[in-house]
DNA sequence: CAGCATTATATGCAACTGCATATAACTGGC
DNA sequence: GCCAGTTATATGCAGTTGCATATAATGCTG
């Protein structure tokens, strides 16, 4: 039950590690540059800003974000201290709470969306025709199908749904 | 020059990321699982392992490995520690430092290519055949060029060669 | 409705990271 | 040969992560 990968599947695993890797970097930079903070944030304030009344449970928004439940929190804590987002009782699990998003976490969002999306264009879009995009993404997909045993990782099982993070206001 | 991109570049990029996380999240918790250290710990030895005399240059190394400087250094520290290299002086040019690769390391390189390779099979090999995953590599290496601007990053501008990680001894 | 497994969230601690900067040796110009 | 600038490597510090575990409320189950 060991096979050894193809040559074809070594060479793509490496490509995915390391294009991702310089790609993403490369992102996250632009964003630094323009003075903004991790994509992580991004993400967060984009989930809660989509969500009914701007609000989620950490719960929730843990299943779109790839950070483990103690990320997440802590998170929280860095998104509250910049008054990004709002920690709030929740009247029906009270062990729980519910996390709402500010006006001045809205405002955040929209303006990383602009730096974000020209990086996005700048490092990717540039780089590779809509009908290449479309099939590269076709094919990472393949990829996300759980296997048979129970290896987890931040993010493990959960249908293919939820676009999760990029897409402006 | 701040165009937006294209919904199939938005959606890659999505992708890129997403399945990337898992999958490399994946494959790192089998390592983990087995007992190994992280993947950058093979890299290093690998790299070494091929290199002639088993030994090379810290500079030399971080060209192939996606670490910053200070963050190779620091490995170097935690190689040398667990004994599987060692620092020597370098006789042509006394500020730097030759590493070499100690028996050791080699034995522990061997032994987690068998985790590793394992690992691929099971959260790359498994799922997409030889052709497409050739595909993916092709499309990924579009994205690897670099753009412009000087715009950063651990591994920023070097050409497209050297596969860098994976592949058995 | 008591007890026990489960879910939701937080946190102490050690390891790791990024950033800026230190140290030391090399290189070229004059 | 000396100074200025560059290259190779290391490190102090603050911030972040992972891991294990704490705390607390829920939900079964009998």
């Amino acid at each position: 039950m060991k096979r050894k990968p193809s040559a074809e599947a070594t060479a793509a695993w490496i490509r995915l590690v390391r294009i991702q890797s310089r790609v993403l970097g490369a992102v996250e930079q632009d964003l630094k540059k323009a003075g903004f903070p991790p994509l992580s944030w991004y993400d967060a304030l984009l989930e809660l800003s989509r969500a009914e009344m701007g609000a989620l449970r950490p719960v929730e928004l843990e299943k779109q974000m790839l950070l483990p439940q103690y990320g997440l929190s802590r998170l929280i804590d860095r998104l509250v201290a910049n008054g990004l987002v709002l920690r709030k009782v929740c009247e029906v699990d009270k062990r729980g709470l519910v996390v709402e998003i500010t006006e001045k976490g809205r405002e955040l969002q929209r303006k990383m969306w602009t730096a974000y999306s020209a990086a996005i264009e700048r490092h990717v879009g540039s780089k590779i025709c809509d009908t290449d995009a479309a099939k590269l993404s076709a094919l990472l997909d393949r990829l996300g199908a759980s296997c048979d045993e129970a290896s987890s990782g931040p993010a493990s099982s959960d249908a293919a749904s939820s676009p999760a993070s990029a897409k402006p206001a």
